[in-house]
DNA sequence: GCATGATAGTTACATATGCAACCAATAACA
DNA sequence: TGTTATTGGTTGCATATGTAACTATCATGC
């Protein structure tokens, strides 16, 4: 068996983005899960609701890159703990109008700089050329990922 | 309310890192899954022991970055597909000794190539300079990342 | 206006995962 | 040795997630 057929599992770059996310999120998610008992796609719609109030359900998916199962899920228990409001769109009776409730507003004005100061610590191990490049490298990534995704189906 | 009270999540680093992650595993893990019935993670234990024959279940964990269950879990599986022989160690009764089996290793000739190919085809969205940037901020970030969580418990 | 189809969101079911409890074998030590 | 602690691995249970089916509303074409 030559070394061509061999994979280097931990040099591998989906295996090691898949560590890497993993990692990352850990540490930050256990601090919003323990002091304010939120799940990680309900922390994403409190934070594209506190940027954006009154999006729908959809939109939220979208901007939050979950689908609306996940969103509808995640909505649920942020209103059963008074977290969200919703209304009907008065021009469209299917569609929700969400925003966070005072109470929610609180939660999300207390994470924001908790998320903040974690991602300074996360940019403080890199010099800032290393940023930079990351910060477009992710970006093009995320587009390859999806092209060859929509490719294989 | 000012902007410092507000997150951009479409530009936060741990929430694109994961969105990457999903994006970048999802057109392989289609395939491995498709084309021979794998899970991501009987995949990550195919590939150690590719490279690695003869391991026990706590090496493999180690190597695939999963936990003592997960590893477990995917064995099985393996096992029953007759992927995987796996034998006592004549030491430590206790620990299993792990390798792929001649089906297990035609099955994984087979994924090494798919998996080079698509991992060529990430590096080809690449220039040299970003890629080789990326790579070690890969590994400063896992680190960084480890840090903070154990710091935080 | 009525049938057909599309869209927003929810629910059901099947699978995946995480954590704790557990079993079996070995190690540590009185 | 007999007792206790540790380690390798599995299992049970509770939770999370993905897919498909479903409900309700709106849009389209006749």
């Amino acid at each position: 068996m030559t070394d061509t057929d061999v994979l280097a599992l931990e040099r591998f770059l989906p295996y090691r983005l898949s560590v890497l996310a993993n990692t990352v999120s850990r540490a930050l998610a256990r601090q919003y899960q323990e002091r304010f008992g939120l799940s990680v796609p309900q922390w994403r719609v409190m934070a594209v609701l506190g940027r954006f109030p009154d999006l729908s359900a959809n939109e939220v998916a979208e901007k939050t890159a979950m689908d609306k199962v996940m969103v509808s899920r995640a909505v649920a228990g942020l209103l059963k703990d008074g977290r969200l409001e919703r209304r009907l769109a008065e021009d469209d009776r299917r569609r929700s109008v969400l925003r966070l409730s005072p109470l929610g507003r609180e939660v999300y004005e207390r994470i924001v700089p908790l998320a903040r100061r974690y991602e300074q610590r996360l940019n403080d191990a890199l010099d800032a050329d290393s940023l930079a490049v990351l910060d477009r490298v992710v970006d093009r990534l995320i587009e390859t990922g999806k092209a060859l995704d929509d490719e294989s189906h």
